[in-house]
DNA sequence: CATCATGATGATAATGATTATCATTATCCA
DNA sequence: TGGATAATGATAATCATTATCATCATGATG
């Protein structure tokens, strides 16, 4: 059973910050990354529970947490319902169309919004590390 | 004492609702309106307390919610922190640059973002109704 | 102006998501 | 293999927001 390029670069976090590879974690990471959609801890706890007996919501959370600071998760986060979360590959960025209707994210890129962006924020002698672009409406399908 | 337009906006708004006028009402918009920041309920809940005895923390946060109903206040929520609210005054629209140093709001319009970001929603067959673009990162006086 | 149906308020409890706690278990290095 | 200690799982705590409800205030009515 060969490693997943994630799962390696799990391990590498988890070796180089002294933590324990632990049988939860292995599953959680790989729950997340076969996930179609943005998950909630809940719904990944929920497909955790037939593969590993006995696991506990709190573990689902904080390695979701443990994800994130690792760059292998990313939280989305509406307004004040459960956060979601997608796995992350590489450096790669994207941005969400949000349905109001139906509640489907529908992932988009586009460089010229990016430039745009690192443009306006030099322009007020601020220093991006990071942005969050969520467009809401009404999908095709909603229409 | 001539009512201030947002203030005229209100009344207008809850003469429609069959709502009532109150004290707090009047009161709680002429506080937001006159910050000079994005505020907490807990924030303006302590600025009114001084002009308005008795007044309840409750109070704060529903008719915030129901200025934001009116379109005459706009929530910013970060994370999980306590929402913040600010004035809105007809349909002008900002997206904001945020410090993770000292938590400052920056307010930003650019006119080909806004384009852009049409564009891209069209191109999906997503009818866009609003958005929200937070750019995070620091501030020229934190750098 | 007095009446009164009912919306609004204020104190407090409830809710819901996330995090903290802690006894127990599992990991992994010497 | 033993043992220091990180991780887990059950549960409690926390924090922001909302719901509840007794009481008060508004404003339409006559
Ligand atoms: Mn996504
Ligand atoms: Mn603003
Ligand atoms: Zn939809
Ligand atoms: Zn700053």
């Amino acid at each position: 059973m060969t490693d997943s390029q994630p799962m390696a670069a799990f391990r590498l976090h988890i070796a180089k910050k002294g933590l324990r590879h632990t049988k939860q974690r292995e599953e959680i990471l790989s729950a997340l990354f076969s996930s179609k959609k943005h998950v909630t801890a809940e719904e990944l706890f929920d497909i955790l529970r037939s593969k590993v007996a006995g696991i506990g919501y709190a573990t689902v959370q904080r390695n979701l947490n443990l994800l994130r600071e690792c760059g292998l998760a990313e939280e989305v986060k509406i307004g004040n319902q459960k956060a979601r979360y997608e796995p992350k590959r590489g450096k790669e960025h994207h941005d969400h169309l949000i349905c109001l209707k139906c509640g489907r994210f529908i992932e988009v890129n586009d460089p010229r919004l990016e430039k745009l962006q690192d443009g306006l924020a030099k322009a007020n002698g601020f220093a991006p590390l990071r942005h969050k672009l969520e467009i809401y409406g009404t999908c095709a399908k909603c229409a």
